[in-house]
RNA sequence: AGGGAUGUAGCGCAGCCCGGUAGCGCAUCUGGUUUGGGACCAGAGGGUCGCAGGUUCGAAUCCUGUCAUCCCUACCA
């Protein structure tokens, strides 16, 4: 059948493709590198923004909204930053289209409307944002500025993946100025906490917390905080960032606040973003050759109600439809997104696959015996189990079932990112492994030249320096020096 | 950006070598029989063959260019 996705084990890849085109989360654009996010993925998108945007408001920051355009001088104020993007930028010529006298109903560039100074459209915001905060913060009474702005930006990729990597995605980005080094640096720690909590918890994906090496720092930035996923092909993902930007920024747009004692100072920066990205790192951690599976909490529907109904038995199905509305009033009380699947064209085992391959949590069956009997038939995405469930009470039975298919998700990715997280002290053992896919727990000397060579030799990079693994004594696994740097290698998205 | 492959109906493909009325399967629509894990029968609709040039009496087919997608490298959230 066309309908049938990609086993994982042939081609990973391919599955992964199919989850997003025949899970209808999206679909690939005429436009290069850009995707149509499709109702249903839009959807999980707006569940995953509502969460953390609540979550970015209960830490104290507020949402605004800058422009799409920054002007190529600002834009290259802060060199490092500037340099980092400058390869993969969109950049706005000119203003105006006219017709083409020689091909009608045909447009061309009109040469007379060449823009005196460039737009780059932002690969991030940071120039924009920075160049407006130095109008905002005169005083130490002004900060600290804690700002979120949900935005699309364009970075001009050469390869793309659906949701992985598109040249425009979404996102948020929030960009705080500081009066002090060390609030800086706090809120850096606690957005990265934030990030962590919201896609260990909501998401059920399990994560490391680290810091990049300098060679994997954000571009402008004195510090990149990440939070690292494994995916089930074996490659990491980087899941989020938090930035420490130091004065950086403050100095490239001259940023200075006037201290309680009268002294003027240039205002510490954080930037940190997550994206559109976390669909594919959600995608790639719980699916399976059925189809997708979507965590509850961030499912666009928890519940999916399936009839038995026959074309030649209206009285039938209207007494089953109004059963399932029944129900669905009840769950509607305790909060959960259920829909009725009133399709009587299709059958039963159909629709059973469709919505495994959409990938939502629980399936509600009733047919005419489940009425006689005043039962439902209750089957669960994740274990793919089904149970006879009385249907009084129900609404109980469910929400408990949302909650245990939600821990259970996290745990069982959570076993396999430990599983595939191991512990390396020789170089031939490392390579192996390495190639075997998964995160290697490893010695590194600290050097940016072993980091290089260790890329170049086996394609893994160092992903972080993780908060949660002891840094321990040793040898680095390449150079053989001593060293306590521990980090977690791996080949990534 | 480099290497390889592919663009023909909504999707998956055949036809191309050897130029001569556009085909198949799935999906869609209509009617009927079905319906507790991807139903069956009959009929119907749907395509400027990625796009632009060229060769030719004639191009899906040959030639040139171009664009897009997929895979492998390089880069990246």
């Amino acid at each position: 059948m066309s309908d049938f996705i990609t086993k994982r084990s042939e081609d990973i890849n391919q599955w992964y493709t199919d989850l997003v085109l025949k899970g209808e989360l999206a679909d690939y654009s005429d436009v290069r590198g850009c995707m149509v996010i499709k109702p249903y993925g839009y959807a999980l998108w707006e569940n995953m923004r509502d969460v953390l945007d609540k979550m970015i408001k209960d830490t104290g920051h507020v949402n605004a909204y800058f422009p799409l355009f920054v002007p190529k001088s600002l834009f290259e104020a802060e060199e490092k930053n500037a340099e980092g993007f400058a390869k993969e930028c969109a950049v706005v010529t000119h203003y105006r289209l006219k017709n083409d006298p020689d091909n009608k109903g045909k447009l061309i560039v009109d040469p007379e409307a060449k823009l005196e100074e460039e737009l780059v459209v932002r690969p991030t915001s940071e120039a924009v944002i920075w160049n407006t905060y130095r109008n905002w913060i005169q005083s130490y009474r002004d900060l600290p500025l804690l700002i979120n702005q949900w935005a699309n930006v364009v970075r001009w990729e050469m390869r793309t993946k659906l949701f992985l990597r598109t040249a425009e995605f979404l996102w948020q980005e929030g960009h705080t100025a500081h009066a002090t080094k060390n609030e800086a640096i706090a809120e850096t720690e606690k957005m990265l906490d934030v990030y962590a909590d919201f896609v260990e918890n909501w998401l059920a994906i399990p994560l490391y917390k680290g810091k990049k090496t300098e060679s994997e720092r954000f571009a402008g930035a004195d510090e990149t905080l990440c939070i690292e996923a494994l995916l089930q092909d074996g490659k990491a993902l980087q899941a989020g960032t938090s930035h420490f930007l130091g004065q950086n920024f403050a100095k490239a747009f001259d940023v200075k606040f006037q201290t309680e004692s009268g002294s003027e100072e240039y205002v510490w920066a954080t930037s940190w973003g997550v994206s559109t990205r976390l669909i594919g790192a959600l995608i790639m951690t719980h699916s399976d050759d059925h189809g997708l599976m979507i965590p509850p909490k961030v499912a666009p529907f928890h519940v999916v109600f399936v009839p038995f109904l026959q074309s030649k038995n209206p009285e039938q199905n209207a007494i089953l439809l109004n059963k399932c509305e029944e129900i669905q009033a009840k769950l509607k009380e305790k909060g959960i997104r259920s829909k009725i699947d009133r399709d009587d064209t299709k059958r039963p085992g159909f629709k059973f696959a469709e919505h495994e391959l959409k990938g939502i949590p629980v399936r509600v069956v009733i047919g005419p015996r489940d009425l006689e009997n005043q039962v439902v038939e209750i089957a669960r995405r994740d274990t793919l189990t089904k149970e006879i469930v009385s249907q009084d009470q129900m609404e109980i039975y469910i929400e408990k079932l949302l909650e245990d298919i939600q821990s259970n998700m996290f745990e069982r990715a959570k076993t396999y990112r430990d599983e595939n997280t191991t512990r390396v002290s020789d170089w031939d053992t490392f390579k192996k492994q390495i190639e075997k896919g998964g995160f290697v727990i490893a010695n590194w000397d600290g050097s940016a030249e072993t980091e290089e060579k260790i890329k170049e030799e086996t394609k893994a990079t160092i992903r972080c320096i993780p908060f949660d693994i002891p840094q321990v004594e040793g040898k680095c696994i390449y150079s053989n020096k001593d060293c306590n740097h521990t980090v977690l290698f791996a080949r990534a998205h």
